[in-house]
DNA sequence: TATTTTTTAGAACAAATGTCTGTTTTTTAT
DNA sequence: ATAAAAAACAGACATTTGTTCTAAAAAATA
C-alpha cells in the first residue's frame, strides 16, 4: 500500500558554482535585477534568467520576501520555549503540531533531540504579551508534560543566508 | 562624555493598519508590485508607494531577500549549540561574538538567559560537517567553558513573518 | 463652522524589466 | 579530431515598473 507522502517530489537539482553565486546575490538582495546579476558574474542575461527560473521551479528558492525588523513593529521580545509532551504517539504529536501552527506568535517550531521534544520560538511585544501567550494559548493545550522558557537577552546574529 | 552608540538612530515610526497590511503582503511576496498591493488594499499607488519608502528608510523593512531551502543546497542538518563562556567580561564577550560572526555555518546567535550564555544555530550538510565545525572552528575558541549540542530532528515551522 | 494640514486619487512619463530568438562558443562524447 | 549537445552571447521587443505631478478629498485643528 502507498501512504500519503508529505515530502515534495520535485526535480533534484545539481547546482554548480554559477547557481550558487546567483543564490548568494539574491539572498542579500532579492530585488536584484537579472542584468545586474549577469554583469556582476560576467554572464549574459540568458543563463542567469534560465538558472533562476530553474531554481524557482525546483523550489531551491522558496520565496522572495521583505524582511521586517521585529523591534520596529513592537515584537521585540523573543522567547525560546521548550516543550515536552505527555503522549508521544503519532496521533497526539500531529495534534500538537496543528495547534502550534495556528499560533502566529510562534515563528519557529523544531522537533529536537535531548530532554525536550520541541523548541518553539515566540515573538512578542513584551513580558505581558508573553504571559498572555503562555497562559491562554500554550497553557490551553492538553498534551503538555512540562515546559521551560528561555529569554533572549540580545540577538547577536540572525540570517536566512545559507549560501556563501 | 559621549560613547559610540551602536543602536541606530532612525525615526521611530508609528505604523497604522494600512502600513501593517502592506508589510503583511510584502512578507509573503517581496516582489509584489505597488499597483498590486494598491488594488488589494483598495488604495491608489501614491499612498502605497510613500508608505513603503517610509518603512524602508526607517528600516522597518530591513531587506528584500530570496529565501533558499537549506535542504536543497546540502545544508539539511540543523544543530542548536548551547555555549557557556569562561570569562564573562565585556571584553571577552565581544571577542567571542566577533569570532562567531565569522562562521558562516552559524545562521543565528542569541544571548540567552538560563544555564547557558549563548545559543547558536548551525546549518550544515551532515554530521561529518558538524563535527568538522565543532572540532576545528568552535573548538578553537579559547574562551569556552562548556557546550551542549541539540540536534533538530525535523523542522515543523520556520518563518520570518512577524506581521499578521 | 471655517481653515489649515494631511492623505489619497488619478493619470502620465521615461526608464527599466523580464523574456525571447538566432548565433556563437564551449563542452562532451564518439 | 570530429560530430553532437549544451551553454552562453548579443540584441531586441513589448510590457510593466517605479516615480512624479496636480487636484481632490479627508482629517485635524482652531
Amino acid at each position: 500500500m502507498s501512504t500519503k507522502q508529505s515530502t515534495n517530489q520535485l526535480p533534484i537539482l545539481q547546482l554548480d558554482e554559477k547557481d550558487m553565486a546567483i543564490l548568494k546575490l539574491l539572498q542579500i538582495d532579492g530585488k536584484m535585477t537579472i542584468r545586474d546579476i549577469a554583469s556582476k558574474l560576467n554572464l549574459s542575461t540568458t543563463p542567469v534568467y534560465e538558472r533562476i527560473k530553474k531554481m524557482e521551479q525546483a523550489e531551491v528558492i522558496k520565496q522572495y520576501a521583505a524582511i521586517v525588523d521585529p523591534k520596529k513593529i513592537n515584537k521585540g521580545l523573543t522567547v525560546l520555549c521548550y516543550i515536552t509532551l505527555k503522549e508521544h504517539s503519532k496521533k497526539y504529536g500531529k495534534k500538537f503540531i496543528q495547534e502550534i501552527l495556528g499560533f502566529t506568535e510562534v515563528t519557529e517550531c523544531l522537533n529536537i533531540s535531548g530532554e525536550f521534544d520541541f523548541m518553539i520560538k515566540v515573538q512578542v511585544k513584551d513580558m505581558d504579551e508573553y504571559r498572555e501567550f503562555y497562559v491562554n494559548k500554550l497553557g490551553e493545550l492538553d498534551n503538555l508534560s512540562h515546559t521551560q522558557s528561555i529569554f533572549v537577552i540580545s540577538v547577536i546574529k540572525t540570517t536566512h543566508q545559507v549560501v556563501f
